[in-house]
RNA sequence: GCCGGAUUAGCACAGCGGUAGUGCAUUCGAUUCGUAAUCGAAAGGUCGUGGGUUCGAUUCCCACAUCCGGCUCCA
């Protein structure tokens, strides 16, 4: 019944899966299964051809430069990668060369063959890459028989060129048409810092050129709503050079949204029940000492001064601080849960190369607060804080991916805190009704964790909101509380961020909004433009009750044509443009214009109260929606 | 920190072994305009910093700083 799907008779076929497996069109049939043919439509096909595509990359590579030893060379979520041994580092110029031997390659067409080595072969194969000069694929075979000494391997070959692999991979490289080359890169050999570094080379690789087209466009797409570039062109913040790397300067209109968002932050903050804070920036080093943080998070911390033979730090971390406050007088179990709340900078000497605009800075401003519960209580502030993050991603329309990080193999505490924490975090979740995957051992050591995950613009991760249980720093501060049974117990502390950092979260919404923010964030909601100087009298007056309105108005009264003017407001995403000439002045209107198009006149109450209405009522407090118009 | 690349006016970019140029922004002048750039002029640069090669370096070489793409890290 051995059946050998014929390549003529199904050209678009890519793969097949037998019973669901993905498997190559060459495989054998030895028993009767469910036979899918996978074509150039199913998702699964891409990631066939790209792994295919890295394939025919390495091919091409060491057929180039004698001397480049393989490694490994998986799918991304756009493309692949292929990390190379070689004793020079590649270059952009070296791109292009590679990739027109892949384009001969591919047309030449060679078949992709499969061939199966038994566990009693896999030596021979090992001796065959060692004399073949591949010390890597030696490695990575030895590795897999030392942990599973009956594992069958598979070697694909196409022409002169040989790689271990799991496959599935195409049946022939004269598939393999749309591709592109994008990057070069160093990484470490199986990711250690420790080991050599390798050569790496970035691709995607797609069935159509339409769609290679499209994706390359994408990416340029994508990048013009960097928030680097943004910054800079809306005058939102800066990183002067002279002042050092990963310290922000907020200009006035960065800093207007930023302080827009803690407000509405705090305004929730009271509404469920937390107590704002303050605590000192630098400390007598003692503190982290206390903490722990000096013994395990030193090398992340700024150096000492000294001051009247005194250690101080800059502090890393606003928890030692938190602790401080609970432990300035006793508490009973009727004061808890306790929710002290600090929007807050903290200090941090992240690595050179880590540092990314806003992303990943240097003083970064945590909306941290710490709650300090019983280990009954935990459930509901869990919950609590879960439910406070699903509400701030509503209100921003962001979507994040949820981890829950469980115990890692480093850990301390009892198995009865980690289990009863861990539930306490899954039970949350699902009571909301958040779907989530499991990142196993990825708690930190004294306990378990939820992290959230945004995307930027060209789809790198980065992490945001954190509920985090912690027994280990009321232990190391020996913060306790008097029980109902009068004696002494210690309390949970719940770290916890709902934005994360300030500093990364308008990263993220600058590329989110890509640039046009809501109305209720955005810095100018709204410019007047006299059409000559004649009208602007009347600009004046109406900006004036429309600030009175609670809006954020401004006259661009300037020597400049009106043309030019609407342009300027335009680049800058200002959502209302209102154009004044000598009939809406004679009918007490507006022209407004949107930043999405349209056009309509408006008596100027009309237009107050529209905006009044744009503004997502729902979404602020009351303190913090727009007045009456008068 | 590691690998590769980059650094020229406020911004975006040309250029080149013989001491720098364009556009926008800025300032000034003209223009008073009906929905995405009005015209003209001026001003603006130790060509990232330091060292070396050279008769001469912005250009070539080295170190450092910063940025970009990755890696690693992100108790």
């Amino acid at each position: 019944l051995a059946a050998q799907i014929s390549r003529s008779l199904a050209k678009k076929a890519v793969a097949a899966r037998l019973d669901g497996k993905l498997v190559d069109l060459s495989t054998r049939l030895e028993a009767p299964a469910k036979v899918e043919i996978v074509t150039a439509d199913d998702p699964a096909a891409l990631e066939v051809l790209r792994h295919s595509t890295a394939h025919l990359m390495a091919h091409a590579v060491t057929s180039l430069y004698p001397g480049a030893k393989i490694t490994i060379g998986p799918v991304t979520a756009d493309g692949f990668y292929y990390d190379f041994d070689y004793d020079r580092g590649f270059t952009m110029e070296d791109l292009p060369k590679i990739e027109a031997e892949m384009k001969r390659l591919s047309q030449e067409n060679l078949d992709v063959t499969r061939a199966l080595y038994a566990a009693d072969r896999v030596p021979g194969l090992i001796r065959k890459f060692e004399e073949e000069g591949e010390p890597y694929k030696a490695e990575i075979l030895t590795d897999i028989m030392n942990a599973d000494a009956t594992s069958e391997i598979t070697v694909y070959t196409q022409g002169d060129f040989s790689d271990l692999c799991r496959g599935p991979h195409v049946p022939a490289t004269g598939l393999i048409k749309n591709f592109k080359l994008l990057s070069v890169a160093g990484a470490y050999w199986r990711g250690s810092e420790k080991n050599k570094m390798l050569q790496r080379i970035y691709g995607t690789s797609y069935f159509t050129e339409a769609d290679l087209k499209a994706h390359l466009t994408r990416l340029e797409e994508a990048a013009k709503r960097d928030h680097r570039k943004l910054g800079r062109e809306l005058d939102l913040f800066s990183i002067p050079e002279v002042t050092g790397p990963g310290l922000i300067f907020w200009h006035p209109r960065g800093a207007l949204i930023r302080s827009v968002i803690e407000d509405w932050l705090r305004a929730e903050l009271k509404k469920r029940g937390y107590q704002p804070v303050y605590t000192p920036h630098v400390v007598k080093e003692t503190l982290f000492e206390v903490s722990g943080h000096l013994g395990n998070y030193a090398e992340n911390m700024f150096p000492a001064m000294v001051i009247e033979e005194e250690n101080y730090r800059v502090k890393p971390m606003n928890c030692p601080g938190h602790s401080m406050i609970y432990k300035s007088r006793p508490r009973s179990y009727r004061d808890l849960p306790v929710r002290l709340q600090e929007i807050a900078s903290v200090y941090r000497y992240e690595r050179s190369g880590t540092l990314h605009g806003l992303a990943r800075v240097r003083g970064l401003t945590m909306d941290d607060a710490h709650i300090f519960c019983t280990l009954e209580q935990l459930p509901d502030e869990i919950a609590g804080c879960v439910e406070f993050i699903q509400h701030a991603m509503s209100i921003f329309g962001l979507e994040a991916k949820v981890y829950l990080s469980t115990k890692p193999e480093k850990a301390i505490g009892s198995d009865e805190f980690w289990e009863a924490a861990t539930d306490a975090l899954r039970t949350a979740l699902e009571r909301k009704g958040m779907p989530y995957d499991i990142d196993e051992g990825g708690g930190a050591f004294y306990g378990p964790k939820i992290d959230f995950k945004f995307y930027d613009a060209i789809g790198r991760e980065w992490q945001g909101p954190t509920v985090q249980c912690d027994p280990n720093l009321p232990e190391r501060f020996d913060l306790a509380y008097h029980g109902s049974d009068g004696k002494e117990h210690r309390p949970i502390m719940v770290h916890r961020a709902i934005l994360g950092t300030m500093e990364r979260f308008m990263a993220l919404i600058i590329e989110h909004y890509a640039g046009a923010f809501p109305l209720w964030l955005a810095p100018t909601q709204a410019v007047i433009i006299p059409i000559n100087s004649e009208n602007d009298d009347y600009c004046y007056d109406v900006a004036e009750k429309m600030k009175e309105a609670g809006m954020r108005v401004e006259v661009d009264n300037r020597n400049e044509s009106l043309n030019y003017r609407i342009r300027e407001a335009q680049v800058q995403k200002i959502p209302y443009m209102l154009v004044v000439g000598k009939k809406e002045v004679e009918e007490g209107a507006l022209a407004v214009r949107r930043r999405t198009g349209g056009q309509e006149v408006l008596p100027v109450a009309d237009v107050i109260s529209r905006f009044q209405q744009e503004i997502d009522t729902k979404a602020l407090p009351p303190s913090m929606q727009p007045s009456e118009a008068k």
